[in-house]
DNA sequence: TTTACTGTATTATATGACTAATACGGTCGT
DNA sequence: ACGACCGTATTAGTCATATAATACAGTAAA
């Protein structure tokens, strides 16, 4: 069974998005992997604090994506092939990349100072997991 | 008159938040400066293809936040310090950095390979600038 | 089989973002 | 003074997000 131990609000985005990203980047880290169980959809509402037809409608997304697989009564698994996996890695990476660099460019960084920055922040947050759950998810 | 030549949509966040963004990265770029005007709010939304009110709201914004001053009749400056701007800079750096290095450790990638990928991709949009308003807009 | 959980669907309400159409008064150049 | 531009304000409508309250059918374990 997937946790959501680690899950954050990222802020001012919508909370169904949130759950999206949430999954998605789990299972390019390898910490949620194929034929993993979700938790339910009432379930993961109380967990989370946050109306059922929210995480419904991230789950019908993560249906409609492929990347679960739903029957009513049974639960929700991921189905996840090296292929998807490869796709999501790129998609998610080619965003995240994409949105600093033009951040950083905006704001007149040059190269050095982007890298030394990165750099000093992945150390202070390796400090502060700033959510860690220790990915044990697993067997 | 500060240029909006190199405004490119932010993808899904709200529109108002892309001219703070814009305005602010500018900023702290040193490409807008102290002193010098705005384009109206009419004159902007026309620019922009987009509805003076949201002008309004994000320039009401940066006028709470002390960073432009205006009269009506005349138009806006920006009105900004030396203090001002490092503030600025800090949170501006300190929500980006702080969101990328989430993200990546999220995915399971590793300092090296973080650095890597800002690294590659920052040649990249530098051969395709993405943007590129040649930053001359003063003087 | 009954009970307790699943997924799924529907309708209603509230709020924020954005658009639209106006209106009022201040400033500036002619 | 006049006209063209400024900032500012108000009211209304649309759309997406999120909540709320249900309802129905399928599955699994007791």
């Amino acid at each position: 069974m997937i946790s959501f131990d680690t899950f954050r609000g990222t802020e001012g985005t919508p909370i169904y998005q949130q759950i999206l990203l949430f999954i998605k980047r789990g299972a390019v880290a390898g910490t949620i992997r194929d034929g993993d169980e979700l938790p339910s959809r009432r379930m993961l509402s109380a967990l989370l604090g946050i109306n059922p037809n929210t995480v419904q409608k991230a789950f019908r997304m993560l249906e409609d994506e492929g990347l679960i697989t739903s029957q009513p009564g049974a639960g929700s698994n991921m189905t996840l092939t090296p292929q998807k996996l490869d796709a999501l890695k790129e998609e998610l990476l080619k965003d995240d990349i994409r949105s600093i660099t033009s951040a950083l460019r905006q704001m007149g960084i040059d190269r050095e100072e982007a890298l030394r920055l990165i750099e000093e922040n992945w150390q202070e947050s390796e400090e502060e997991p700033a959510g860690s759950g220790e990915g044990e998810e697993h067997e």
